[in-house]
Parts: C-alpha cells; sequence; structure tokens
RNA sequence: GCCCCGUUCGUCUAGGGGUCCAGGACGUCGCCCUUUCACGGCGGUAACACGGGUUCAAAUCCCGUACGGGGUACCA
C-alpha cells in the first residue's frame, strides 16, 4: 500500500484522553509503518463545548508521547485549515450541493417543534420518535413546501438546518478492516442534521467533506462511531464518493477497571490513577486531572503500554520502542472486544522501562524534583543514585522520595529496628569497623565488600550481626541500595563519619 | 425500548477445525537467590458464557439465549 494517510481528528473541548491518545498512537504507527501521512484536524464544530488551550494540549500530549502528526493543525500542510472551524464555508457549500441533487433537505422546525413532535409521539406510545422518511412527512421542511415557501422562509432569514434524506428501504453495508461486515438498514436512520441553524456543520457532515479532501485512506477511530457509519455511507454514496471512500476501522473501547462501562475523565479520581496524559488545570478541583507525565510515567512506557491494550503483536514479545511498534502494527491485529485500563500492567511497564533507562538520562529527568525538594547535588552524584536506585522503584519521582538518605543526611533512624540489633557490647565492634573502613585506600564496591567479610572472618562475626547494622547507619532504614554500593557513593569520609554519628544515636536507645 | 458491536484464566491476551486435558504477560500464592528492600529465577492457582446445530473432529464455522459495551442530540 502507498499514499496511506490517516488522522486524528480530536474536538477541543478539554484535555484529551488517554482513549484518544491511543486512536492518535494506532493512526501514527498505521502510517508509519506504510510511509504514509498522519494529519491532525481539530473538529472545533461545537461552539459551545471550545474550550481554550485544548488544542495547545492535544499538541503536547502527542509530542511528549512521541507521535507527533506530519500535516495538520500547528504543523501546517497542503489541504489547510485543520480547523473546521475556519472551513465554514466549505460545508455550506457541499451541503448545498446535496439539497441540489436531491439527498438532502432543509428543515424550518423550530427546537420547540421538534420537542412538540416528540413529545406528542410519546404520548402515542412512540418513545423514540426519530426524524425520519415517515415523520418528515409531517414536519416543516423543503420537501413538503412549496419552492416558493422555501424560498421566502430563506429571504426571511429564519433559521434552519440541513438533513441528510435518508433514502427509503435499503440496506447499507461497508467492510470494517477490524469487524468485517456491518449492516443497517436505512428504516433505522434517520435524517442527521448536516449543517446547523448556527452555520456550523455537524460532526456527520465535516468528517466526510473534510476527509474527502484531505484524502483520508483508512478512518481508525473509536468504536462510538460505529452506529454512525452507516449515515458516513450513505454521505459518501450522496455526494458521489464512494468508489474513494476511507476503509474503517473502528477500535474497542477502554473500559473502567471495573468494567463497567467506557473510561472517562472522572475515572482517574475514583481509582486513584491518571487517565489524561498531561495534567490538566481547569477552573474548578473536579475538572483538573493529573497527568502520566506528572504521575512520574515515562512516556515510552505509556505508549506500550496502550498499544497492548487492544492489540497485540500475537508473539510473546512485550516491550516494544515505538519503531518496534511500527514495524510490528497491523489493523488486522486489533481485537474486537473492550479492553480495561490495567493500571497494574501500566505500573510494571514503566517500572520495565525506568530499570531499561540509563543512568544519566534518569538522572536528567529527576533533576527537577531533586531541587525542588532542596537536594543539590552534581550530575555525575545523581547519576549514581538513579544506578543504584532505579532498579527499585516505579516512577520517576520514586528515586528521590525514597532517597533521601543518598542526597543528605539520615533525616530519621528506623529505631525500632535499630533497638532491636544494637546490644551494649556492639559499640567497641563497630569503632573497629569504622577504623578499618577508615585505612581503606580503595573505597570500591567490590573491594569495600571483601575488605569487611575479612574483617567479620577474623572476630568471627556472622554477616547478620554486622551487615544490618551497618545500613542502619548509613541509611537509616533497612532497605535500599546495597551496603556496600553506598559507601561506595559516599566515599570514605562521609561512611565512616554517618558510622560514628550514628552510634550514639543507637547507644541512647538501648541506653 | 430499538439498532449496532462484542463474549478464552481476576485483568490484557495467543489461538483463525485436529499439534489445546488451551500458551504468554500482569496480579496473586509458594520456593530459590540475598546483608535489607527490590530486581531476577523457578513453580503453583486460574479461562474457551450457555444451549442447539454443521463435521470423523469445534475455543475455532452457523443459529439462538444470556450477559456486557456502544449508539439512539441542531455533542463529538
Amino acid at each position: 500500500m502507498s499514499n496511506i494517510r490517516v488522522r486524528f481528528a480530536p474536538s477541543p473541548t478539554g484535555a484529551l484522553h488517554i482513549g484518544g491518545v491511543r486512536t492518535a498512537l494506532y493512526n501514527y504507527l498505521f502510517a508509519k509503518k506504510y510511509g504514509g501521512t498522519f494529519v491532525l484536524r481539530i473538529e472545533d464544530t461545537d461552539q459551545g463545548r471550545y474550550v481554550p488551550g485544548a488544542e495547545e494540549y492535544i499538541l503536547e500530549a502527542l509530542n511528549w508521547c512521541g507521535i507527533m502528526p506530519t500535516e495538520g493543525q500547528g504543523i501546517g500542510g497542503p489541504h489547510a485549515p485543520y480547523r473546521q472551524s475556519e472551513r465554514k464555508a466549505i460545508y455550506l457549500q457541499h451541503s448545498l450541493d446535496l439539497v441540489a441533487n436531491g439527498s438532502a433537505y432543509y428543515a424550518f422546525d423550530t427546537p420547540e417543534e421538534l420537542e412538540a413532535a416528540r413529545a406528542a409521539a410519546a404520548a402515542a406510545g412512540n418513545h423514540n420518535f426519530k426524524y425520519d422518511a415517515v415523520s418528515r412527512k409531517a414536519m416543516k421542511t423543503s420537501l413538503n413546501l412549496t419552492a416558493a415557501e422555501v424560498q421566502r422562509r430563506l429571504d426571511a432569514g429564519e433559521h434552519y438546518v440541513i438533513r441528510l434524506k435518508v433514502p427509503e428501504n435499503e440496506t447499507v453495508t461497508f467492510t470494517d478492516l477490524i469487524r468485517g461486515e456491518v449492516s443497517f438498514h436505512t428504516s433505522e436512520l434517520d435524517d442527521k442534521v448536516l449543517m446547523k441553524s448556527d452555520g456550523m456543520p455537524t460532526y456527520h457532515l465535516a468528517n466526510i467533506v473534510d476527509d474527502h479532501l484531505m484524502e483520508i485512506t483508512h478512518v481508525i477511530r473509536g468504536e462510538e462511531w460505529l452506529p454512525s457509519t452507516g449515515h458516513h455511507v450513505l454521505l459518501y454514496r450522496a455526494f458521489g464518493w464512494e468508489a474513494t471512500m476511507p476503509r474503517f476501522s473502528h477500535l474497542p473501547l477502554i473500559l473502567r477497571p471495573d468494567g463497567k462501562g467506557k473510561l472517562s475523565k472522572r475515572d482517574g479520581a475514583k481509582f486513584g490513577m491518571p487517565v489524561f496524559p498531561l495534567s490538566w488545570k481547569a477552573d474548578t478541583p473536579e475538572d483538573s486531572f493529573e497527568g502520566f507525565r506528572e504521575f512520574g510515567f515515562l512516556p515510552q512506557a505509556v505508549v506500550n503500554f496502550l498499544a497492548f491494550l487492544g492489540w497485540n503483536p500475537g508473539t510473546e514479545q512485550e516491550i516494544f520502542s515505538l519503531d518496534e511498534l511500527c514495524e510490528a502494527f497491523s489493523l488486522e491485529k486489533i481485537s474486537k472486544s473492550g479492553a480495561r485500563f490495567d493500571y497494574d500492567k501500566a505500573k510494571w511497564f514503566n517500572q520495565q522501562y525506568l530499570h531499561a533507562t540509563d543512568d544519566a538520562v534518569l538522572a536528567a529527568q529527576i533533576k527537577p524534583l531533586a531541587e525542588a525538594k532542596g537536594y543539590h547535588v552534581s550530575d555525575e552524584y545523581l547519576t549514581q543514585i538513579c544506578h543504584l536506585m532505579k532498579g527499585r522503584g516505579t516512577f520517576l519521582p520514586d528515586l528521590v522520595e525514597q532517597s533521601s538518605y543518598l542526597f543528605g543526611d539520615v533525616q530519621s533512624y528506623d529505631n525500632e529496628n535499630i533497638a532491636k540489633r544494637w546490644k551494649p557490647e556492639s559499640r567497641p565492634v563497630f569503632e573497629a569497623l569504622a577504623d578499618h573502613l577508615k585505612a581503606q585506600t580503595n573505597f570500591e564496591a567490590a573491594t569495600l565488600e571483601a575488605s569487611v567479610k575479612e574483617f567479620m572472618a577474623e572476630r568471627g562475626l556472622k554477616p547478620g550481626d554486622v551487615m544490618p547494622i551497618l545500613r542502619l547507619t548509613l541509611a537509616g532504614t533497612t532497605q535500599g541500595p546495597g551496603v556496600f554500593e553506598m559507601m561506595e557513593l559516599f566515599g570514605n569520609d562521609r561512611t565512616v563519619d554517618r558510622l560514628t554519628k550514628a552510634f550514639s544515636h543507637f547507644d541512647a536507645l538501648v541506653k
């Protein structure tokens, strides 16, 4: 396949949901795999829901994930503008074309009249009123009104919408690349509004017109669009564009961790996890969210995790770089059923990436976090901390938050464990050990280990008698990196200093 | 309600008629490694929604039922 063109078309109504990121990712992977083009289009046709800053957020989020579009809003390209609100004239012209060829019509019904029609239908026992081939006969449309009357209303500036005239008694069938053949009977389809009375197109019209004009070859979008695809196919036909209609692929939804419905923005707070790539600050706390980035996730881990939510390469490999994903990706391997958002798995992916990331790279990333906590150390020292801690953490901030004693002095001692191990007779032994260490000229971990073992052997001490206490003097806690590695990090003076400082504290605990 | 889509271990999934008393990963449990916490290694637990067909043979194909999800706006 060549000249593949796909698009990601979010509406700027707030922060970009993680499900949207996955849709973007799949589009990116598909385009990249076939050397195609990935277009970003902003679907801002609902003026009432427009949120300032959302467009910038979308770009920043895609950029953070490393899946930037190659054409579109904020990037440029031959089909500009890529913001639908700037393409109003195009949609109007196209909807007029459909009116002219009999595929669409004017409807002058006011919202109140529609509501009344709905209520009347309900009163008659029909609770699913829809504007269709049957009900439109009783409505104020250019199909029923005389041409003169329609013109009169238009000239008078009456509000109107343009609706699709859904043909009667037909079956619309299309092939979804993920689900196979899907069909709808036109009697089930309502006469969708194409142009709203405010002069803006609806999604249905705009997406068909733009996909055609922008030469989109494959539409990869969420499953929530599947039910309206029948209308979309009808639209392509009405325009006479069916021959170049894009292939459709409807992605399974990302479900809540408990499986009850699709993952929504509020679920982040509910389940204590991020559901947005980046943090989003809104006027109210309820509308503000913490992102994967701020949680301390690495973008590669998020991408890898997301890729596997609904897709699988069919092999047993699970860790994939973006390039490897591009290589392995295929629409056929996308599953049909919804996937629950498995936060444990997300954490596992992050841990894997954290462990595999170069020490110096991690150091650069956590530097701001360390400085925010008042830790100021050299880059080399920070790199060493990353080396010692990265195997023990899940998130970036863990490297800082769990290692205060590596940055500075021990802040608090685990007194309970100290009391358990420190005996009145311990002090002379450990003072001797301190002296022994002080005499060391080579302070590398391996050398220290051999030396301390020798020290223990000479005195008939077991590792269990010495090591835990040594750890407590150095870190104040029973957890953390290897004792000798910490010593190497601290160096001779600081190591011995920590030992001697700890002794009096330890003595005080056991009197 | 109606329409559309779906249904393999708790979760993500492999599987596209025989090689499946169903494989991997996360989680969980146990053991090992070990000076701690982790990492890691090894092992255990655990699934083809149900009922009919088709076939010599079905997790795999068909139909139905149940359940789940989505849609049903002058939102996207």
